[in-house]
DNA sequence: GTCTATAGAAGGATAGAC
DNA sequence: GTCTATCCTTCTATAGAC
C-alpha cells in the first residue's frame, strides 16, 4: 500500500461520496479480500471505470476508508474527553467509562477494529497509522488528564500511562473480547454500566488520592 | 463452512500433515484471503489434486487448522494453572501473569487471534468455537482458581468471574492492544514482567484478603 | 466524468491417467 | 493416493466512446 497517510478528502462529488459510503460499509462487515470493486461499484449505483476515476487501486481505496473512520474516532474521543468536567471523581470516570465502553463496542467500531487488525499483515503501516489517528490519542488525552487529577491531589497515579492502560484494560474486560470474536448477542446498557462501575471501584481502590 | 466442530484429525499420511503445516503457516501469517489452494500446495510439495483429496475446501482446511490451534491452546492453558502452586499469592499470581503474557504476545498466537478476529465476518461460529476452546476455558481455570483462594480466605474476590476479567484486562493492557495491531518491536522480557507486576500490584489492592 | 465492454491474471475446484 | 493439465469463475484494472 502507497501513501497511507497521505490520502486527500477534499473532492466531495456526489458518485466519490456515494463510493466511500459503500465502501466503508461493505469493507468494515465483510473485510478486505471478501469485497470486489465489481460490488463497491454496484452498490454505489456507479461503474467501475468511474470508480477507478476517483480511486487508483483497491489499496488507495481502503486506504482512504480507514483513514476517515480514524478521524472520526479521534473526533468521538475528543468529545468524549471533552464532556467530562466535575469535582466528583467516582462519577466522572463512570460516565467516561461508561461512553468509552460504549463507544468500543458499538458494531461500527468492533467492525473497523477487525478489519484493521485483520489487514495488518497485509498493510504493515495500517496498524500504526490507526493506533496513533485513534485508540493512541483516546489514551493520550486520558493519561494527561489523569496526570493533572494526580497534580491537584484528586487521585494519586505516579505513573499515568500505566494507570490508563489498567483502566482502558479493565474497563475492556471480556466484554470488548467478546464482543470483536463476535459471541453471543450485544452488551446490554445494563453489562456497559456495570462494567464500568466496576472498572471505577477497582480502579479507585488502587489509584485514591486518599 | 459447514462443521467448524466436527474436524477429523485421525488421519496422519506425511502429505497430508504436510499440507496442514504448510496451510497453518501460511494463513496465520498471511490470512485467509490472502493465501491461495495453489501456494499451499506448492509450499508443502504436493499437487492441488491431492490437497483436495484429504481436504474437501478451503474452507474446511482453515476450519482444520483453526481448530487444531485451539487445542494447542487448551493445552498451554492448562500446563500454565498447573504449574501454579504455593502460598505466597503475589508471587503466585506475578509468575501466571508472566507467562500468561508470554504466550499472549507470541508472535504465533498473534497471528491466530489476529487471523480469528479477521474470519470471524466469514464464518461466524468461529469466534465462539475460538473462545470457547481457548481464552474462555483458561478464563475458566482462572475463576476457578480465584474463587478457591476466596473459600481458603486467601483474597477477598466476591465476584470471581469479574476479578478474573480484570486481571485479564489488565495484564493485557496496552502490551496486547499494540501487539495485535503489530506496532513496534515486540515486547522485552523486561516490559512483560514490569506489566505482570503492575498488574498483580493493583489487582491486590483490590482483592487483598487483608 | 461517466459509461460499456473487455483484457489479462489468478483463484477454487475437477477430470482422467497411473 | 497422487499426479498433470485444465475448466470455469471471479477478480483487478483499463481501453475507448460520449
Amino acid at each position: 500500500m502507497s501513501g497511507l497517510a497521505d490520502v486527500r478528502t477534499d473532492n466531495d462529488s456526489p458518485k466519490r461520496l456515494a463510493v466511500l459510503e459503500a465502501a466503508g460499509r461493505l469493507f468494515v462487515t465483510h473485510g478486505y479480500g471478501a469485497v470486489s470493486m465489481d460490488v463497491i461499484a454496484r452498490e454505489a449505483g456507479v461503474s467501475k471505470a468511474t470508480l477507478y476515476a476517483h480511486f487508483a487501486s483497491k489499496d488507495r481505496l481502503f486506504a482512504t476508508i480507514i483513514t476517515e473512520a480514524c478521524h472520526q474516532g479521534v473526533a468521538a474521543a475528543t468529545q468524549l474527553a471533552a464532556a467530562e468536567a466535575g469535582t466528583d471523581i467516582r462519577a466522572v470516570l463512570t460516565g467516561l467509562g461508561g461512553r468509552v465502553l460504549r463507544f468500543l463496542l458499538a458494531p461500527r467500531t468492533l467492525a473497523i477494529h477487525r478489519v484493521v487488525i485483520a489487514e495488518v499483515a497485509r498493510f504493515p503501516e495500517l496498524g500504526a497509522v490507526f493506533y496513533e489517528n485513534g485508540p493512541g490519542r483516546s489514551r493520550g488525552q486520558f493519561t494527561a488528564w489523569l496526570q493533572r487529577q494526580t497534580a491537584i491531589g484528586r487521585l494519586a497515579a505516579a505513573d499515568p500511562d500505566l494507570a490508563a492502560d489498567q483502566f482502558l484494560g479493565m474497563l475492556r474486560g471480556n466484554l470488548y473480547h467478546r464482543a470483536l470474536l463476535g459471541i453471543g448477542p450485544p452488551a446490554t446498557q445494563d453489562e456497559i454500566d456495570s462494567a464500568a462501575v466496576a472498572t471505577v471501584d477497582t480502579f479507585l481502590r488502587a489509584y485514591s488520592a486518599a
